[in-house]
DNA sequence: ACTTAACCGAGACGGTACGTCGCGTCTTTTT
DNA sequence: AAAAAGACGCGACGTACCGTCTCGGTTAAGT
């Protein structure tokens, strides 16, 4: 958020809080329509938002303090999960995925951060500890569970497998290439592969 | 490659062949630097390849141009694989990726056309037809060839198996952090989890 | 002078007067510092003051009005003269000229007038109605009478005289060059130099 | 004049002079126009010279290396004297004094020169050395002639002479009210009342 | 050997975008 | 109502960079 509004209100006109949020916006419109990190200016946010340069650096002087708060506005909780079975919360867990990755904001700005690592660390780094982790963190604890169950063989390194099952979805975001992503289909099909295995199994019968 | 040779050598002082490997290395030097597609000037690569912008301006027009010869400059024929068995073979094939993704000058081209793509549109496609494609149209081949030889089960997906067996390496890359590849083992553990699967096999006995 | 003060005084609370002085006071200050009159802003005038912008701009809506009060803060009547002779009060008032002259902020303010005088012509024109003229007029009236007493020659331009008279300290003034001038001897030499005149004198003997 | 041709011609493309010659024009232009030197920007002379702000800034990295230069553009040889008689010399020097500082660029030049000597002490004083202090020379050389000669008084005090003699022109030109000056009328009035003087002359007969 | 035409580096030039700064106005709280 | 504090829009400024251009010099093919 932006600066954190101080409880002793002090004297002069006070800030326009819509200010703060026009300019976030401006920032991810820009970014959503192809701009990267380091070409977006302080000139372009302010235009965009219908703003005076002035009230944009008023309140972030540098582009990492800014992108900071931008990144934090699309932080989300994630939905709490049906819990009928592991392969059913894992399948609705990549929809969750699927669904917020599809926002042509948040995934450009994904590209974005990719692409200028190097020159954001402190983004990048921000990025994965606040959006990506906590997802991966209930995945991981899904999984989990599941071979405490017994569903999942217990041989199976979960910190990889939470890897593989979600990399074909970032894999899609990261290439630009979320027009292939159905929530509800291709949560599925990823899920059922990489339960089932590609090498047949001896039929029971 | 460079502009084309014209067929009727006309007179006067011919063009330095080391100039255009020069200016070329110079884009990937920048791109490996962090720099974006966008960002790049010609003024930047003339320099950086100590060379007069005359001199690069003469052999490229647009960015674009400039760009292609750098593509293609990246493209590599794949090896031939070892033929023993799928598993193998898929596990080889993914070490080979591996092993030409790590490149930095390469892996940050990829994550800087991703970023832009919507401003190299044709860089973009050109990159998936001519580097990315033929990788999987090998993959594609060594799994139909699977399921005909009955070591993959026949009502799989093949395009999409081969989506879910090349993301972990490509979500890598992609999120730079490359340092979690590894040639021999990151490929076979792949390649045997993706082949068992997640779900517990009945025990044959 | 500030402001006329409003015959009704009106509700709520009072003006302070040490404001006016504070502000005339501070344009003063940054006029002697060598600040221009166009460059002066109403924020630095504040600012030098002490005083919030508000309560300037309250005072005064324009530069010029805040000038005339500023140029009017200058203005003091002159002294008698002893009135022994013609020659003993011309080097007296010139004397006097050149003491006030000397004051830094108002030699700097008359530089300034000079150099803007198309960009302020009303304030140009006041400083010399107010401040200029009542000089020269004592000086007139003195040369007339002693032309009237046969201590001057009847067949010289009066106005003219007086010109040359003042000319010498007003050079100096407008040329920033005031320590050349000191109230006692430099008054004496020009009122010799000029009653005396450069062409030798028959010698009465 | 601007930078020194260098005599070993340098490669790349040569300075357009008429460049040079039209900036510092504008620049006595803008002066002209009643413009302070540090209300001047570089921004209006390159645009008032319709050049580029880079051809200026390429040629001029600081306002008084501009000025400097500008200021050398003003610098004329004064022509030589009739030598009938002293009077006579003086009142044409006078007159030629006059014609110049008529010109109304050059004049405002010296008028915000004055005003903001303390901002270009520099220039002030190459003001001075380079312009005023060349008359002031010739018409000190010129009087110390007239009392060797006999024509003046030989216990005056020349330099303060020449001074009492310039000033009435100076004073004008610095006040802005060079229209009472006529370079004929004017400058025989001054010397004639100097040389004579206001007091009364015995009579020969 | 001489001509000629393209290559090459150096640098001038116009244009433009950027970040900064300052100004004058407006808004809010306090006196 | 005065006063201080500070947000806000507007605009100008100096800088930096970019792509084009115009030079002088160099180099290699063709006469």
């Amino acid at each position: 958020m932006a600066p954190s509004a101080a409880p002793t209100r002090s004297a002069g006109r006070q800030r326009d809080g819509r200010t703060d949020a026009a300019l976030i916006d401006a920032v991810l419109d820009l970014v959503g329509r192809g701009a990267t990190l380091s070409g977006i200016s302080f000139v372009a946010i302010a235009e965009h938002a219908g703003v005076s340069r002035n009230s944009l650096y008023r309140r972030w002087k540098t582009k990492d303090a800014l992108y900071l708060d931008v990144l934090a506005s699309l932080n989300r909780p994630l939905p709490a999960l049906a819990g009928t079975s592991v392969l059913d919360d894992v399948a609705e867990l990549l929809a969750v995925i699927i669904e917020r990755s599809v926002d042509p904001r948040a995934s450009q700005m994904l590209r974005a951060l990719n692409a200028e690592a190097s020159k954001f660390p402190q983004l990048h780094r921000r990025y994965f500890e606040e959006v990506v982790a906590p997802r991966r963190a209930v995945l991981i604890d899904l999984l989990e569970r599941g071979v405490e169950r017994g569903d999942i063989v217990n041989d199976v390194d979960v910190d990889f497998a939470a890897s593989v099952l979600v990399a074909p979805i970032l894999t899609s975001v990261a290439f630009n290439m979320t027009q292939d992503l159905d929530p509800k289909v291709t949560s599925r099909q990823i899920a059922d592969l990489v339960f089932a295995g590609l090498a047949p199994r001896p039929t029971v019968d």
